[in-house]
RNA sequence: GGCAGGUUGCCCGAGCGGCCAAUGGGAGCGGACUGUAAAUCCGUCGGCUUUGCCUUCGAAGGUUCGAAUCCUUCACCUGCCA
């Protein structure tokens, strides 16, 4: 398998490299053929987000270079949770681990090749772990661990105040065994992962190392933050998740198209696979002509194609454009329309003889969460109808307010739709 | 173990018997400006059958015409002394 041998500086120069173990020796080792490497994903959720996706574009961008990934679910990891500095974690119960191991599971597989001289492998720790013994783990693995140099670590030293439970404070124990073990059978000699991973992926070296005089390697991608530094999704809906039932394709690929002049550049590095001229052409124009937001549409159109798949990716792109459009809406064309609403959020229906006001319509399209919030919207202009502002909480749209006799078109603020069908 | 203090809305934090759905800041939301960006300014920010009513100030009781504010018990947290 030949190797392309200019990853590392591709990696570099998109920024994925936060912290590395020695860059010279991983450097060579990537140079001297195809390395066996291993990405970790924990059951925490449902889905996996944002962040998760680094490491999945990461892993892929070292396959495509002819690297050999490993990417491993955390069925006995997700069961004990990696500390956190906000808290202690609620344990899952196992059967919905094993759940959450399967989805996750599934989000992954698209985005590797399981075929070919370098293929993936998808692997579970909880396959070597479930059996082990308290003895074995102890005398085998914990030995090689001083509980000195795990309090010094930050996580740890952050909960020391609060308190954190001897299960979370293992947890690096159980994922450095992980580490051993695919390096034992299966030659794996690199890991990487989030930042926040740096003090597990040192470990698991430094059991290889302690156990088994092995040299392996490891790099953590950094996190990504918004321009203000402060985590993405941490404050307003939520997290960004790849799955579409928890985050409708439309809201993922409006996230990327609202990101922020300054943070354009950074994320078309880590999340699309352009190219760097094209990655530079596209940075050179929009320092031109901000205005048009070039950057902001390469990055949404690549990241919600490479997620949710090109045809997903056309019928938002016409849905934002005639949402988005300024024109007539009228002019848009009912099923053009219809289609572009029903991707922003489920449609709400209407009898055609019992019309609600605008503030039920509001709540009843869930643009808010209250009638008192609805009238607030109102109040403060913030309530449209058709793209007219609606002043009057107590309005009932007429037969004049629908378009071809069955649609009204809601919308709260600058960038919220919703539709109603009246029938 | 002794002494002192704290627990308020999404977060921080005032209030210390009626004028308190509760000052202020942050986040959020809306408006203006713009480019579905940032910054800035303005407004808003418990719920409802909305000139009023209902539920909120760690939990449960109590005093009072009336309590976030006083008393009692309980839970948790923080300082100081042992």
């Amino acid at each position: 398998m030949t190797v392309d041998p200019t990853l590392l500086d591709d990696l570099e120069w998109r920024g994925l490299l936060a912290h590395a173990t020695d860059l010279d020796a991983l450097r060579e080792a990537l140079a001297s053929g195809s390395v066996r490497f291993y990405v970790g994903f924990d059951p925490t959720a449902p889905s996996l987000h944002m962040g998760n996706l680094v490491q999945i574009l990461t892993a892929r961008r070292l396959q495509l270079a002819g690297h050999t990934p490993y990417a491993l679910v955390g069925g006995a990891t997700g069961m004990i949770g990696d500390p956190k500095e906000s808290g202690e974690r609620q344990l899952n119960s196992l059967d919905t681990v094993k759940e959450w191991v399967e989805r996750v599971r599934a989000q992954i597989e698209p985005f590797l090749s399981f075929e070919g001289e370098n293929a993936a492998t998808m692997v579970n720790n909880y396959d070597w772990t479930a059996s082990l013994s308290t003895i074995d783990f102890l005398r085998d693995i914990g030995k090689h661990f001083p509980v000195n140099r795990m309090l010094a670590r930050d996580v740890v030293r952050s909960r020391l105040d609060a308190g954190i439970s001897y299960t979370e404070f293992s947890y690096v124990l159980l994922q450095s065994l992980d580490f051993l073990n695919l390096f034992r059978d299966h030659q794996v000699t690199l890991q990487f992962g989030g930042s926040d991973q740096w003090g597990n992926l040192t470990g698991g070296v430094e059991l290889i190392r302690r156990a088994d005089g092995g040299r392996a390697h490891a790099f953590a991608t950094p996190l990504v933050t918004r321009a203000d530094g402060t985590k993405y999704g941490k404050t307003e809906g939520g997290a960004l998740w790849l799955d579409p039932e928890m985050m409708s394709p439309y809201g993922f690929y409006q996230f990327w198209l609202n990101v922020e002049d300054e943070k354009v550049g950074e994320l078309l590095r880590i999340f699309t696979f352009l190219s760097r001229a094209e990655i530079e052409a596209l940075e050179a124009e929009h320092a031109e002509k901000p205005f048009l937001r070039t950057g902001q549409r390469a990055l949404a159109e690549h990241v919600t194609t490479l997620v949710h798949g090109a045809a997903e990716t056309e019928r938002i792109k016409a849905a934002s454009a005639a949402l988005f459009g300024g024109g007539d809406l009228r002019s848009v064309g009912w099923s053009t329309l219809h289609a572009a609403l029903a991707t922003a959020r489920p449609l709400l229906t209407v009898p055609a003889d019992a019309v609600p006001t605008i503030v039920d319509l509001l709540v009843g399209t869930e643009l808010v969460k209250s009638k008192g919030e609805a009238r607030r919207a109102v109040a403060e202009g913030g309530a449209y109808l058709n793209n007219d502002r609606v002043e009057d909480p107590d309005y009932v749209p007429g037969d004049d307010d629908l378009i071809e006799d069955r649609l009204l078109v809601l919308r709260r603020g600058k960038k919220s739709f919703a539709g109603v069908e009246v029938r």
